[in-house]
Parts: C-alpha cells; sequence; structure tokens
DNA sequence: AACTATTTATAAGA
DNA sequence: TTCTTATAAATAGTT
C-alpha cells in the first residue's frame, strides 16, 4: 500500500516565508521547546526564564520557579571570581545587569545630588525665613537696624558657604558630571499592566513541573495565547 | 555481533539524582535547548530570551536579538486589557519587575526633586553671584551703598518669592506631591550602550543564527560558562 | 568527547 | 485548528 504520508521532511533553518506555515511551526516548536525546558528544570534542578514574542507580538514566558526571579537573578548577578582574568568573560561581566546597575547608579547620584540641594535649600530657606515673623526684608534695607543688619550678614556668609560648597557644584558641574549617556538618555514612561495567566486550575502550585507536564497538557490547554504566562513551581506565589 | 550500545532509554523526568550524570545531561539538554531556541527564532523571526542557572551556579543567557533587549520588552511589556480584571493575573503583574520598577520609581521621584532642587540651587546661585566681582557682602553690610542695598533687597525679593515656590516645595512637599501616575513611572533608558561578544570567529554578522548552526558549533565553542552571553542574528552590534 | 540504539519531536498531509 | 504518520533530530547509556 502507498505511504499515508511523507512524514517529516527535512527543512532548512531559515526564515520561513508562509505565513501560515510559520505560525503552525511557531506554536509547534514553542510548545516543544517549553516542554524541553521544564524537563530541563526539572531533571537538572536549575533556574531558567524563558521568554518568547510571538509573530503576533504577543509574549510567551515561563521559568522555574518563575520567569521575573530569574530575571533578577540574571539582572542581578554576582560577578563571577573564576573567570576574572578572562577578557571575553570580564566583558560579558560588564554587560551583566547593564539595565539595574545603571539604574542604581543614575539613583545613587541622583539621591547624593539631591541630598546636596536639599540641604543648600535648607539653609537658604533658614535665612529667608529667620525673620519671616516681621517680612523684614519687605522695608527698605537701610531702615534695617544694625543688629537685623549683621544678622543678615551672618545669614548671608553661612549662605555664601553653602553656595559655594553645594550650590556651585550642583549648578555648574552636576550637569557635566552625569555621564553623557545618562544626560541623553531618553525615558519612556510605562507604568503599564503587564498581567499573567496561571497555568490550568490548581496544578501551578508546588508539583513539579514535569510530572504534570505531558503532551496533552502541552498543548491547547495550557498554550493560552496571552502575553507572559508563567507555570512552574513557584509561578502561583512571589518570588 | 552484539549491539554496541542499549541506545537512548527512556527515563523519567524527575531530578536527577547522579551528580556526574546530572551534569552530563545539563549540558546535552541545554545545548538541546539552545538549539531548537535559536531555530525557533530563525524559523520565524520572533524575539525570545533564555536564561540558565546551570547546577553549578553560573548563567548562560542567549536570545534574538539578545537577552536584554528581550527582557526590557518583557518588563515594559503592553497591558492585556483582557485580562485586567483576573486577580491572578494581576497578582502575577504586581509581582513581575519588582526590582526594575522600584528601582525606577525611586529614579524618577529623586530626578524630579532634583530638577526642582536644581531649578532652585540655580536661582539662588542667580543672586549670590550677581555681586560676585565685587564681593560686596564681604564687608560689613552697613557699610553698603545704597544702590547696593535696593539691588540686595530686589535679589532678596526675588529669592523669597522663589523660595516660596520651590524651596517649600522641596523640602516639605516633593516626596508626597507627585501623582501616583508619576511615581509609578518606569522610565527606560533607550540610549544605552549595549555591546555584546561576538559569535565565533566571523559568523556573527548578518548570517542566520542557524545557518551556521551546528552540534560542533552548539557544544564547547560557544558554550562559554560565563554569565549573560548572547548571539544570534543582532548580537553583534547594539540595539 | 564519540558512538548508536532508541526515544522524541515535528513537517506534511488529512 | 487537531490528528496522523513517516521521518528527522535529540539524547541515554556506553566506550
Amino acid at each position: 500500500m502507498g505511504k499515508s504520508s511523507k512524514g517529516r521532511q527535512k527543512i532548512e533553518i531559515s526564515k520561513l516565508d508562509n505565513e501560515a506555515n510559520l505560525l503552525v511551526t511557531f506554536s509547534k516548536r514553542r510548545a516543544g521547546l517549553f516542554k524541553k525546558a521544564s524537563e530541563l528544570a526539572t531533571l537538572c534542578g536549575v533556574k531558567f526564564a524563558l521568554i518568547i514574542f510571538s509573530p503576533t507580538r504577543k509574549s510567551f514566558s515561563f521559568g522555574n520557579p518563575n520567569v521575573d526571579a530569574v530575571v533578577d537573578s540574571y539582572l542581578n548577578g554576582e560577578p563571577i571570581p573564576s573567570v576574572e582574568d578572562d577578557p571575553a568573560a570580564r566583558w560579558l561581566e560588564v554587560q551583566r545587569c547593564a539595565r539595574v546597575r545603571e539604574l542604581n547608579r543614575m539613583l545613587t547620584q541622583a539621591l547624593n545630588e539631591l541630598e546636596s540641594a536639599r540641604r543648600h535649600a535648607k539653609q537658604v530657606k533658614m535665612v529667608l525665613m529667620a525673620h519671616q515673623t516681621e517680612n523684614w526684608w519687605e522695608r527698605s534695607v537701610p531702615d534695617l537696624s544694625l543688629p537685623q543688619l549683621l544678622e543678615l550678614k551672618v545669614a548671608l556668609l553661612e549662605l555664601r558657604k553653602d553656595v559655594e560648597q553645594q550650590s556651585g557644584i550642583i549648578t555648574t558641574e552636576v550637569m557635566n558630571s552625569l555621564p553623557l549617556e545618562q544626560q541623553e538618555q531618553v525615558f519612556e514612561a510605562s507604568s503599564r499592566t503587564h498581567p499573567s495567566v496561571l497555568f490550568g486550575q490548581g496544578n501551578a502550585g508546588t508539583t513539579h513541573i514535569a510530572s504534570n507536564f505531558n503532551a496533552s497538557q502541552l498543548q491547547a490547554p495550557i498554550m493560552i495565547p496571552t502575553p507572559g504566562y508563567n507555570f512552574g513551581e513557584g509561578s502561583s506565589g512571589s518570588h
């Protein structure tokens, strides 16, 4: 009898041009990839995160114990002392956590500057408010009494000292002390929600990934085309 | 003749107890997983990131175009209106990116405060520097000429006005005055340099992942046990 | 790190 | 989509 199917055929690994076929292949291979990943995690007890953006721009993700924990570890990863002398390793290490490191650096700097600016502002305010009960400077300064003027002088000297210490730095140096990348940084607001979908009904709890992983689960039930779903041991909890 | 090998045997997907075997299995399956991922990326032209922590705590990662770009997309992903009311989804959403969001929030706030403080400091400085050529206030204030005193009065009034507008806010209100949306804003630096390491010698350019992907490449050469290495189409450039 | 006998994944077709 | 089937690919155990 003739064969009922040609069976699996070898394909070249290059961008699929047939759109429909691409979608099917994506679904199949994504499922396979997720299964492989979960098997690896279960067999070897390792942490992992896998994030995929579908051809239709939706995101699929999962990880063990969960994506964010792994991403955090990744972003905050320890340097590897053993590769300290390997230039490539060093380079990569520098690349790592670029985002969080940079944010931390910026935050530290901003906080430092803010502290200075705030101390400065406080002193200015003190000087100006010291006599606010009378609003003495609304009268013409020449009318001030000698003690008042002396007080003013002390305050101004104090202020000047402060200004030299802080304001000068703040206003003249700070802008330039920021690395160029920082000054040019474009900030993008994105306080968006980024929800995820649980894996199945009640099997997202403490069970092992693979122990409740089989082909039937792998297909339709869990492949909800929703961006950012997680499953695995810790997917339903915090990390 | 007898068979030279039992060949592949079926195994149960549960944590391997044999340590040596686990390490070998990890290496093999990691390689397979990476290959599958790169094939999927090539075939379907999708973005992905894969981060794995080895049993020995080292991290392996790669992605298309690179891990951080995908992680960024993931962390700043679009909201999915349809799951807005799903409590589980909301919960996971809250968990997600906690660290980066908090850093961003702190940075945003610090930056806003700093901007105010800076504007204020600038005005203070202007007042104080207006007469710096003479350092007139180093003489005793009572010795000032009438024009100088009038000038001082104007400066002080100006400063007071500024202080009322800014300093008060800075020192008392700013911490709480940011609108909630602003406080939650997530900023992302978009001008970040992000170099990567080349994949192999000269094949990391514009070639497709999988077209230069074979078993020999998959094993030792590219599996540098270094945190955060990337390869793939876009791995050799910035994004 | 290689080698195979198997298991597993999957391209095509229905 | 989902199922089937023949075949390609991955890999467990061994050397």
